[in-house]
DNA sequence: TTGTAGGCGTTATCAG
DNA sequence: CTGATAACGCCTACAA
């Protein structure tokens, strides 16, 4: 490239073969890359220029416009974003918090914000609580200063608090509902109903829900509609919890559920199911032989524990990115319009861990 | 708190009880938080006197310092990152650059860059490549300008590429050695041959191995001592691949494993392992009676897969925190002068896929 | 020890 | 359509 001939001066798109000795030492030495000054006295024109050429493109001369990225181009310009956030007052920054990375059911979340983010020309900022509400809290006001907006995913704040954040900056809630602050939940209803429905079909009478934390507000939605639907169907329905929603959270439950001589158990999540099944293994519980377990969320190692597990598969990739794009609708960047919650479809997923009672 | 008794006026540190309903109003109205001219109007000093107090504590007057920070605390303020970000440069932003966000040898990763970054007051932008260089190679460069650094984990970058970028930011690099840039990696040597002791003592004189991409310096780098060992032992080695580092890049080559017949087969990750075992499980080939598996990371899931995996284990939580400390210590935020690259202890894990030859 | 003033890179408001 | 100029919030010599 760098060694064509220099065409006529005339052709645009082909100047600025050559930068300027001066200006190009000035550009390496400063070390922080070209500036919209560099590119204005490249391409000889106002700094304000510039920036209306690249920001609103089409609103001004076509060849002005074009000289102008062109120089950009040349000097390989890439706008400075904490320059750009302080009139602004945008960073273009989105915080995702999540409670428990480690939990598989998360990175379906982050791929699917990462990629609507990244199409939108949005960095994506992670923050972690551990599971702890104050870890979060503070998280998440270090943060608000710098970015737009937050996906809460899976947060155990309180209503209030997530209010008062959402008064700050556009907040969207990943399988939480409250009044007012947009989210996206999975359908919980539908979910449930199928999983009782096989359960129930299956002639299961007496049924366990493995609870997650107190905080979850989709793990007590869960256990209420199991509860709608045992009282509708006459069968026993006991909630076992609160549980942390980890494998050893399902774990040291095993003899709170042998104790409560269920047939079948539903866990909150497949972190805890795989953790009682492999308890109820070591303590010689043949699952599904003496106990059907079934679980939520169909993560990665599901499908191979053995015995497989039934489980209510929802699409969490998808989560995640409706997630961004609402944020991004709410502060003007997407096409969308839609500031409010929608239901996620769910599917079951039958496999070995549940069978006909005996 | 609010309705406490206004006390005497000299004692410092309960001054401020009251807010100027005029500093009040504009606060609110700016929407955007207190600034350290709001700081400065309550406390009555200058900006620059606010700035340095809550900058670097200790060189000034105490009494000033205390007002300060009473006044801070009472609006509840917080720095614009951007506003900083602009005279220092500094973005206070560390981005982690994944190949995969679903492999879960990831979020190891990720958890402990992200405590190392939160203790740091530093936050972590992550951006994902989708095992595509293209598009690692060009969200980079957008970040470039808004982090202070870079944690390049499983990249599939070229050397050259890579020393670019750390010339123009700090960067660590995870599994991958390129000179001159600092980097965290498991000790392969002492990996692969735990590994190959294991699978030699167990009397296999076949062994192939199931490499990853092409791009994966430590593939590559596993491959080779592999090699070493087996012409030691004088016994017979193969590479099948290259094959993507997933599940179904595993379940792909079974064909062609079976058409190598060894007797074991070491598979790049646990990823690639667990899909072999699935395919050969459904091919009616018998793990380990007529073939053993072992793969490398120890991931969420290869213990209870069956049957369970043998694997070398790294500590990639550890990989995580010490490659943003190493970042931290470049930008001279920790107490670490470390800018080496340096080796992780890596742990055998024997299981059930592995077992004598018959 | 504290205040003054200029600058960081960009946007936005006005003129011209 | 384009240029000048004042913010945006903070930092940092330099001066007092």
């Amino acid at each position: 490239m760098a060694d064509l001939q220099p065409p006529p001066e005339d052709i645009p798109g082909n100047e600025f073969e050559v930068i300027p000795p001066a200006l190009a030492e000035r550009i390496a030495r400063r070390g922080a890359g070209a500036t919209i000054y560099d590119i204005a006295e490249l391409a000889n024109v106002n700094p304000s220029t510039v920036s209306r050429a690249l920001t609103k493109p089409g609103r001004m001369s076509q060849k002005t416009e074009a000289r102008v990225r062109a120089a950009a181009e040349r000097l390989d310009f890439r706008f400075n974003t904490a320059a750009r956030a302080l009139p602004t007052g945008r960073s273009h920054m989105l915080a995702v918090v999540v409670s428990d990375i480690t939990n598989p059911m998360i990175f379906g979340i982050l791929r699917g914000a990462e990629q609507a983010a990244a199409a939108a020309g949005y960095a994506l900022v992670i923050a972690e609580s551990q599971e702890s509400g104050l870890a979060e809290a503070e998280a998440i006001q270090r943060l608000i200063p710098s970015v737009d907006g937050f996906v809460l995913a899976t947060t155990r704040l309180s209503d209030l608090r997530i209010r008062d954040i959402a008064s700050r900056r556009p907040v969207v809630l990943i399988n939480r509902d409250v009044e007012h602050v947009p989210g996206i939940l999975p359908d919980v209803r539908t979910g449930v109903d199928q999983l009782m429905d096989h359960l129930l079909g299956a002639g299961h009478r007496t049924i366990a829900y493995l609870s997650g934390p107190t905080s979850s507000w989709i793990s007590r939605r869960r256990w209420e509609r199991i509860v709608e639907r045992a009282v509708d169907a006459g069968v026993a329905a006991v909630e076992i919890g609160p549980n942390a929603p980890t494998v050893d959270g399902g774990s040291e439950a095993v003899d709170r559920v042998r104790a409560a001589r269920s047939t079948a158990v539903i866990a909150f999540n497949d972190l805890m199911a795989i953790g009682l099944m492999r308890a109820a293994a070591a303590a010689g519980i043949s699952v599904p032989g003496e106990m059907s377990v079934a679980g939520f969320d169909d993560i990665f190692g599901s499908e191979f524990i053995v015995p497989a597990l039934t489980t209510v598969r929802s699409d969490l990739a998808r989560a995640g990115e409706r997630s961004v794009e609402q944020l991004l609708g709410v502060l003007g960047v997407g096409e969308e319009s839609t500031p409010l919650s929608e239901l996620l479809e769910t599917s079951l997923i039958v496999r070995g861990s549940t069978a006909p009672l005996a």
